[in-house]
DNA sequence: ACATTAAGTGATT
DNA sequence: AATCACTTAATGT
């Protein structure tokens, strides 16, 4: 029993604490540690583990057909990546790609576990559920955000959510690459950050933004 | 000093 | 809000 693992869990996903399923985690699952860009599940490719995030940010986003990527939404300690399952379940390929946004810690669980274990722990069944549950709603607010707001209060808001995620307010990024996550265009982007900074909300310099009151 | 890359700007759709 | 064509500024070699 690895109890480095159990404690982990314990302490960041308090659904899983059930003891059996704990050493079950615990002899199973196996800790990795991945750096920042690190792309960890590609878009087509099918998945044999389920990433738990211990530790980092992981950034989930969709690409259409034309190769334009959009930012969904950010993994934190504590979440699992409802995508995953749902593609392990269905053994189908990920229809979302996953990167490393830091430094970040996983806890990988083999596939081959999540039968038995729906079935034998109310904790995992729990905890599947209740990322399903997050993720659908998070889906809603991303959806809203596309389709009726309009791209300034969706930058605030990508910016304001980096910021949550990451735990910084100052991120090293270019216009560019806000303008792909956003499925925008860097003029636009760059025009918008100019305005939040005449405003005061934020502080720019080249490759980098420093949020000042995003309120 | 020069090339490269990020950011700013005005005009057009 | 996107795209184009161009300028200006910062950075690496």
């Amino acid at each position: 029993m690895n109890t480095e693992i159990a404690e982990k869990v314990t302490g960041l996903f308090p659904a899983l604490c059930e003891k059996e399923l704990l050493e079950d985690i615990s002899r199973n699952g196996k800790l990795m540690e991945v750096s920042a860009n690190t792309v960890l599940v590609e878009i087509g490719s099918y998945v044999k583990v389920i990433p738990l995030v211990i530790k980092g940010t992981i950034k989930v986003l969709r690409e259409d057909d034309d190769g334009n990527e959009l930012f969904l939404y950010f993994l934190n300690p504590g979440q699992g990546c409802a995508m995953t399952l749902n593609c392990c379940m269905a053994n189908k390929p990920s229809a979302i790609r996953a990167i490393a946004e830091d430094d970040s810690e996983l806890l990988a669980i083999p596939v081959d576990y999540m039968d038995k274990w729906m079935k034998q722990y109310q904790g995992w069944k729990n905890f599947v559920l209740q990322t399903y549950s997050d993720r659908f709603e998070e889906l809603l607010h991303t959806i809203d955000s596309i389709a009726f707001m309009q791209m300034d209060e969706r930058l605030v808001k990508y910016l304001k959510n980096k910021a949550a995620a990451t735990k910084t307010r100052v991120f090293k990024i270019t216009h560019q690459q806000i303008a792909y996550d956003l499925n925008s265009s860097r003029e636009v982007i760059s025009r918008l950050l100019k305005q939040l900074e005449k405003l005061g909300r934020i502080k720019l310099g080249r490759n980098h933004i420093e949020l000042i009151s995003l309120v």
